[in-house]
DNA sequence: GTCTATAATAGGATAGAC
DNA sequence: GTCTATCCTATTATAGAC
């Protein structure tokens, strides 16, 4: 069975936001490489602020069910903590910095609320619930919230589609469990 | 005595550059911000790259006098590290990651490795310093070149030039050193 | 449903008057 | 040294033919 060219436009646009962000990917750019025109794009969508919201949903709805299964396949919290946060940096091509900074600076005040509903219900709510499972190892100095937000904060930063980046996320993990100190 | 016009340009685009990037700022904003015309820059600078590099230069230098002063006057090496990172959250009026975004994706392959060496020379060598002296209450597991990477890997989420931010740098010093699992 | 044509705006950069 | 005028390109978006 074909592809609508609807599909096609939100399959195109998700490897071209998500890469790139959304002030520095074109309308333009998502047509030529479809080989269709630039209007074409706005039969289907009415314009390039809702096109972006659109691949957003597409693309997290997976994101949480894939992360919600590690949790009930791994043999321990701390299992699914690595695996959750590897999964998000090698399968998961988003530069994620730069969705937030779009999200601060580049959309609209409505775009802003719904960016940032599905940061919470897909990212957010994920990590709460490991964390959660992980409550009795935690150290008592720090909040459950706390301890969630700086983690994603952290994260965030391996989060960026390089195939040159250096930095093991599995390492990031490691420290932010058990710190930098001797112990 | 009186301000040159490309000392006050340099001093309006590092605002601008710092907090919005290079994409997403244009020389005319600079200039209509001056109260002057947009040609008028490209009689003191090539190019917007130009500037940006210049802009990053001159905004360094001072940055890393900072940070060896916050070092030479703290009392401990952690106290230092607290009071670097902080310094950087607050009175650094710069979006990190999208710095980083702009070097990667919509600068020259030149201006790629000139904020490299900024980048180096002004932050890793002065983390690398107050690691050094930290070395001895570090855990053996890691090197330091890996602590200090991953530490301003982390970081540089927090220094975002965002007002709203709900999220204290020192926390973040205090997980990266004590790590979130019991002691 | 996709095209051509085009509007409207913005962006970086240059030429040449003053 | 700064201006006006202008070029060229890119961008989002719309109108209307097919």
């Amino acid at each position: 069975m074909n592809k609508t060219l609807k599909t096609k436009i939100l399959e195109e646009a998700t490897d071209l936001f998500m890469d790139q962000g959304f002030l520095a990917t074109s309308t333009h750019q998502i047509a030529k490489n479809l080989g269709v025109t630039q209007p074409a794009i706005y039969h289907h969508f009415p314009n390039k602020e809702a096109l972006y919201i659109e691949v957003l949903r597409e693309f997290s709805s997976p994101v949480r069910n894939k992360l919600v299964n590690i949790m009930a396949q791994s043999e321990s919290p701390k299992q699914a903590l690595f695996e959750m946060s590897s999964h998000l940096t090698q399968s998961h091509p988003v530069n994620f910095n730069v969705m937030m900074d779009d999200m601060n600076k580049h959309l609209s005040e409505k775009a802003f609320g719904d960016i940032f509903r599905i940061y919470y219900e897909t990212y957010f709510r994920s990590f709460e619930e490991v964390f959660t499972l992980l409550e009795d190892d935690l150290s008592p100095n720090f909040s459950l919230n706390l301890v969630v937000n700086h983690f994603l904060r952290g994260l965030s930063s391996y989060i960026i589609n390089d195939p040159q980046d250096m930095l093991d996320v599995n390492t990031f993990v490691t420290l932010f469990l058990e710190g930098t100190l001797k112990r």
